[in-house]
DNA sequence: CTCAATGCAAAGTATTTGCAACCGA
DNA sequence: TCGGTTGCAAATACTTTGCATTGAG
């Protein structure tokens, strides 16, 4: 449920990104920063907009998931083809990856430590080093 | 140019994973096994196939990526969202994706050293490691 | 008021699939 | 011959875009 400090929170959210808090935005916001971290796709953000009662389009939860990552609030998380996921948590942190299911989730913060990093191409600076662990079931 | 040498590498690459030979899979694998280690999309492919001369189709060319990495010629490698790599190396090794122009490159082996595996949930195993380096132009 | 944000639908991009024709063993 | 492969086109999945309308500051 959507409680008034969600919404306030989400307010806070958008504020501090600069962001203008429309219905739409601070809906999806509410969305988001309840529920800690989470890893959702675009579709899946909309269907549980939807179930909330909000009344987004398709187009707009696409376009508000880019202004969130443009602004620092989300992070991308490219891991399968065509499918591209949304990351609550902006800090650089390695993830698992369920194969069998498809699904995402945090790895233990410090969790894997790159104790070199490779001499980066001239002209060139790292933004940033992802993190993928593959996981099967035994 | 597509040698005979060329071919008769292609034929055996094939025949290790036993593979069946046909003219446009000996085809793509002569582009694939000649120019060393390699990181291209299925439209990447399938347009040096027709410089090549080749007569194939674009399905074909996804089919056959799909049966190469199936029988562990190939490596998927999945950086950007909606759009697949194939690497004509196999091994794990980390990756340099450049963010200016979307191209990828082999990062030095051993250059990444992960010191510490996190404790994977129970009844997983790990299936692989990707280390992404992105780049950004300083 | 004004301009950013939205909604809708249409377009775009990447990949897969159904099925008849084909060809390598 | 026989079943794995292929080609084509249509289907699918995900995301972006154009444009008229709306609404927050």
């Amino acid at each position: 449920m959507s409680t008034t400090s969600d919404s306030k929170e989400a307010g806070r959210w958008l504020a501090r990104a600069g962001l203008r808090p429309t219905r739409q935005r601070t809906a999806l916001a509410s969305l988001l920063v309840e529920g800690g971290n989470r890893h959702l796709t675009a579709e899946a953000l909309y269907a549980e907009a939807q179930k909330a009662g909000a009344d987004v389009s398709l187009a707009t939860v696409y376009n508000a998931l880019k202004a969130f990552t443009d602004a620092g609030l989300l992070r991308e998380v490219n891991i399968e083809a065509g499918r591209v996921y949304y990351d609550t948590r902006v800090d650089e942190h390695p993830h698992f990856y369920f194969e069998d299911d498809g699904s995402i989730a945090d790895a233990p913060v410090g969790s894997v430590k790159i104790s070199e990093l490779p001499d980066v191409p001239e002209g060139c600076e790292v933004a940033t080093v992802d993190v993928v662990i593959r996981l099967r079931r035994r």
